[in-house]
DNA sequence: TTAAATGTTTAAAT
DNA sequence: CATTTAAACATTTA
């Protein structure tokens, strides 16, 4: 599940937990989930962490990185004593003990800390590829990453991202309808399943509308709706809130910040009067106000 | 029992 | 050729 806005505040916390340790051991309880030799990770310190639309990356010493994908069940868990810096899909039991029955793999550091890589689905990755980077952009990241990351978008929360650069891009894919064309991470990066339909909703639009129908002051009002879902599911802390908590301080994840995404039945929340819908598009579910959405 | 689940890739069908 | 849709991956839960 995680999308951008999840992946974002792992980063976050992350970035602050775990820069400047020491990784000491990988422990793999999936060989399929960790691809590369661990032992070439092991005791060397973290740089840095980034994201890329929906992945994640750790910096380490010596040229190398570690990239995570979540696909739609992983879940990072970051554990030292009682503190807790949890983000990804949100469950119940993110909050028990760990491992979990759902864990894959173990990075155990230095201080004792250690960040459990949670997938139910299996469907999530972690790749050690060389670093070979520098600091002025992805182009001029390693061809190794590059090669993972493929070929992604822009980043929607880039100042670069403006509401022509959206319409440009979405164009690529004129006949497709807009909400599947949204979630095509070539055209943009980071927007899933739930911010597809909670930016569409904020812009007032109807998922099934085809991208080449869209006015300007359409592209303009999906720009806008594009941020504000992202944003503000970022600084809610995504769908799972990964804050600084105590295990009995961790509450109030699933979505409370979600206009449509699984609110199936009930009324809009514009109260204009209309019952938000399910439908599915390419497979997947899309959720709606027919009655404010046009 | 069947369906669906915050993703992506690839094969098959239009 | 350009698009779309379905299937696959693996597992749990409604």
């Amino acid at each position: 599940m995680p999308e951008l806005p999840e992946v974002e505040v792992i980063r976050v916390g992350l970035q602050k937990k775990i820069v400047g340790k020491t990784l000491k051991k990988i422990e793999i309880l999936n060989p399929k989930t960790f691809q590369g030799n661990p032992k070439e990770a092991e005791n060397k310190k973290v740089v840095d962490v980034w994201r890329r639309a929906k992945m994640l990356g750790i910096d380490l010493a010596g040229n190398l990185t570690l990239l995570f994908h979540l696909k739609l069940t992983g879940q990072l868990i970051l554990v030292k004593g009682e503190e807790r810096v949890i983000g990804g899909h949100p469950t119940e039991d993110m909050k028990g003990q760990m491992p979990s029955n759902s864990t894959r793999v173990i990075f155990e550091f230095s201080d004792g800390a250690k960040l459990y890589f949670n997938d139910q689905r299996k469907f999530g990755w972690i790749k050690l590829v060389k670093s070979q980077m520098s600091r002025n952009g992805w182009g001029e990241r390693g061809q190794e990453i590059e090669k993972v990351l493929g070929e992604l978008g822009p980043e929607p929360l880039e100042k670069s991202f403006t509401w022509e650069v959206l319409k440009e891009n979405l164009l690529k894919r004129k006949n497709m309808p807009v909400k599947v064309a949204l979630m095509n991470q070539s055209l943009i990066a980071g927007i899933g399943n739930i911010y597809a339909s909670e930016s569409l909703f904020l812009a007032k639009i109807d998922p099934r509308r085809k991208v080449f129908s869209l006015s300007d002051a359409e592209f303009k009002k999906l720009h806008q709706g594009i941020r504000e879902s992202l944003e503000t599911a970022i600084k809610a802390g995504g769908s799972t809130r990964a804050h600084f908590v105590n295990v009995e301080g961790e509450r109030g994840y699933y979505l409370d910040f979600a206009n449509v995404y699984g609110k199936e039945g009930q009324l809009c929340r514009r109260r204009c009067g209309g019952k938000i819908e399910k439908i599915i598009q390419a497979g997947r579910g899309t959720y709606f106000c027919p009655n404010c959405q046009k």
